[in-house]
DNA sequence: CTTCAAGCGGATCACCTGCTCCGCTTGCTT
DNA sequence: AAGCAAGCGGAGCAGGTGATCCGCTTGAAG
């Protein structure tokens, strides 16, 4: 889908291009999407304007990454939807997700925050969603998990316990698995309580969200032509 | 403590110094703490040199709002203590607390990151924590929270809860009740499982960061200099 | 009322970061 | 081997942000 769809690079300039991706996927994981364009660039070995002719905006950058790491995600699920056991399956999955975000920063930032609502990343989960309804219709239909809970949920708690690990700059892969097991004890039918508040409805969330940052970028436009 | 100590400022400075605290506490709590410090300055209408005599760096600004904070979070402890149910009055500080956190996206974005580890916000931190130690203690002393939590995950549960119902820019104080109900369930002794890890050592963690942030701002001194 | 230091605020600096431009280099084609 | 377009990279631009400086204003003490 990402690759060569129209021109074939040149050789040096693919090669080029497999540094980028390397070197900001790496510089993503462990700084978070706050590191400069320019050290991305220099430990690629290349200079800014060869990444930018590749990838002209850093955004761009972002979601190409976001691309690999979903597709990892998509395995992680197969994987799990392939355990004879359901509970197992849910539980390993729900860890090894949580493991990947706790050690890549970036993608923790992306898709919950800074890029949440963007139509790319948004296609992106479509592409995951319908495998985690089947995760979780599994794991109720074996009366493992409470019914009330819902496919939006998953990432939520992933998240939340993703970010439980991640007392700030000591990002504890180990430490989150605490919390996420507090949380899988929360999800058990014995213990619960009915819940309080519906499910969130993502998609209504997501068009807000990028409602609002085109309406943000429109007012810094006319601010700057006015 | 941040009431004049030494000398009693001019009436419009002591005014001034107020209007800044409180469009600072708004700007903050809405915007997170990226806003810039202009814009504070010129919600409180002063000028930017104003504002900079009064709290010479954006960091004492976010501290001053952050003292306020903790004192409102100690006052719902000791509500919470007061409560002659130990579970309802945990449960209701929980709720309180994780609102609080969603309403105040500055507050989310310090404690648990860019300011964990500082010294002054330990400080904070330290007039909290025994009556925190008390509220968990209560609850399992009476059996409705599992023994195997400790003090020091509470706070780690607040912030995820919080997060929770904060995907990104439409922060939703009701969402946030979901997850914290799930967290909830998983902390009643009913459904535990283990926990797979133990809970963090908060002390070293803040010692590593402050460590590492010290480290980081010698380094960008030095390369200045150099 | 006078006086004067404390206070004010905006112009300005220093710096960082995403991004562009353009003269030079290099891999592919014939 | 030669020619040329695709590619390269670094100098530099634009804009935004934290912080400072300095000439003017104003509250309060005598």
């Amino acid at each position: 889908m990402a690759t060569t769809p129209a021109k074939p690079l040149r050789a040096d300039a693919e090669r080029n291009r497999l540094h980028i991706l390397e070197a900001a996927a790496a510089a993503f994981a462990d700084g978070g999407l706050d590191v400069p364009v320019a050290e991305i660039a220099r430990r690629a070995g290349v200079g800014p304007g060869t990444l930018f002719r590749r990838f002209p905006t850093k955004d761009d950058l972002v979601i190409a990454i976001l691309e690999q790491r979903f597709q990892a995600f998509c395995e992680v699920l197969d994987a799990a939807l392939a355990q004879p056991d359901p509970w197992r399956g849910f539980v390993e999955c729900m860890e090894t997700v949580v493991a990947m975000q706790v050690r890549d920063r970036g993608m923790l930032e992306s898709v919950g925050e800074r890029f949440f609502g963007d139509p790319r990343v948004r296609e992106l989960k479509q592409q995951v969603d319908p495998k985690l309804e089947a995760l979780l219709e599994r794991v109720q239909s074996a009366g493992v998990v409470r019914d009330d809970i819902e496919h939006q949920d998953i990432p939520v708690l992933i998240q939340a316990a993703a970010r439980a690990g991640c007392v700030m700059p000591s990002c504890d892969p180990e430490l989150s698995r605490r919390y996420l097991a507090i949380m899988l004890d929360g999800l058990r039918p014995a213990a619960a309580t009915p819940l309080p508040v519906s499910a969130p409805d993502i998609d209504e969330l997501e068009r807000r969200a990028h409602r609002r940052a085109t309406a943000e970028r429109a007012r810094k436009r006319a601010h700057g032509s006015a």
